[in-house]
DNA sequence: CTTACTTTGCGTCATATTAACGCAAACATG
DNA sequence: CATGTTTGCGTTAATATGACGCAAAGTAAG
């Protein structure tokens, strides 16, 4: 057995897939990459692993770099080990998703620096490397976790409405929800609390704004959507 | 930005949660390490990567060299990054979880080659490295995914009857569960299919036998235990 | 074979959850 | 003010769940 000075292995990148909800649309960042492979082509943004960083360290360096973000929500994905998935040589890719309210950043739609910028989920470009499968594989994960892990509420304002929550869970899901059985279900299960304040606005009386219990304990929550 | 070919990265090692049942018991599988560090400590198995291999024949090369089995079910767990998580610099481990019945490799607990043997997951031993920590994720997968997945067949053999199931279903979870309850929504869920069969035995008569329904379509199945 | 005990298969029933949808008050718009 | 939409709350039938009864089938021992 190789003795381990010896031993020389894979290239390590971070690649994420950074989710974005604006306007009623459910979009990923992609970056236009400059440099060859896969010049001018869609690709997720990633980086190398540096040898003393840790993940979260690389995700944050990424996000920050390359997109100008910080604290977001952040959770490990999975790990690609196709041989061929980079034509410089073997790299293997660990993977995270991210959830922001682009709002936070200033970054709405078609505002970003020229290489970066928003693309709905359903009008997808195509993208370098294996990032299609990765992109596919973070949305897998974001549907089902949804169901039950109220973990839409990073992609709203801290304050929303019952109707803003539920166009979020229709378009993530990308089914339709009876309105009223999904009020229900999500204020029995106590992840949102109601503030008791309504969003100043043209008129006199508003709809009531929720924002996210953050005391809840986690597993009592199950939206069981047909 | 670092050049590709300029990049140095850290070691990258798979480590694999190896769980089999047998008798009632849900056990994991651990190697005695011959050599530092923690020499004569118990570790679970694992490798490094080599460079052109992928995460599965690395997990295959362990189970058939190590521990002498093939053709396992496999899952990838989590990627694990603490910088001080190996000795003698930095691992990445990227770790998979593997279901076995024993008993398809003559390998009752006690049975096996002086390095390596079962442990009842309830009576484990101190591990190296963050070994404690992999094998709680990978316990806590086992268990979350028991319940919507019909993951316990891979641990039986091909046929089994209602009660082994069952018996199965409350080891791994570690709760007790109505046998009448349990018996209708496994039946309902058309997860396995009664063979007709029974095991040839002492007497005339035995209770069914079952085995797996291949066919099934994933997200039917919600064991709703309390 | 008979008796006593355990296991297995099937059924009942009260309660909880779900899906579908009614409706009126609050609100927006011209 | 008149009209259409949004929001909050409720009802109901169908289904799922948890707790448990019971008898036939199976086992063990004399």
């Amino acid at each position: 057995m190789l003795k381990f000075h010896e031993y020389r292995n894979p290239a390590l990148a971070i690649d994420l897939v950074v989710f974005g909800y604006y306007e009623k649309v459910l979009s990923v960042l992609l970056l236009n990459r400059n440099e060859e492979p896969f010049k001018n082509g869609w690709t997720l943004p990633g980086a190398f692993l540096q040898m003393e960083e840790r993940f979260s360290e690389a995700c944050g360096r990424i996000l920050k770099t390359k997109l100008g973000m910080e604290h977001l929500f952040l959770e490990q994905l999975y790990s690609f080990d196709e041989p061929g998935r980079d034509p410089r040589g073997r790299v293997i890719s660990v993977t995270y998703f991210a959830l922001v309210n682009p709002r936070n950043f200033g970054l709405a739609a078609g505002k970003m620096a020229n290489d970066v910028s928003w693309h709905d989920i359903k009008k997808m470009p195509e993208l370098g490397f294996d990032h299609k499968k990765i992109f596919k594989k973070a949305l897998e994960r974001l549907r089902s976790k949804i169901l039950y892990f109220p973990v839409g509420f990073e992609l709203l304002d801290e304050m929303f409405t019952m109707t803003e929550l539920h166009e979020l869970y229709e378009c993530i899901l990308d089914i339709s929800i009876d309105r009223r059985n999904f009020r229900r279900k999500i204020l029995d299960s106590e992840y949102i609390i109601d503030t008791g304040q309504k969003r100043e606005g043209l008129q006199n009386r508003h709809p009531s704004l929720y924002k996210f219990n953050k005391k809840l304990k986690q597993h009592n929550f199950n939206l069981n959507v047909s």
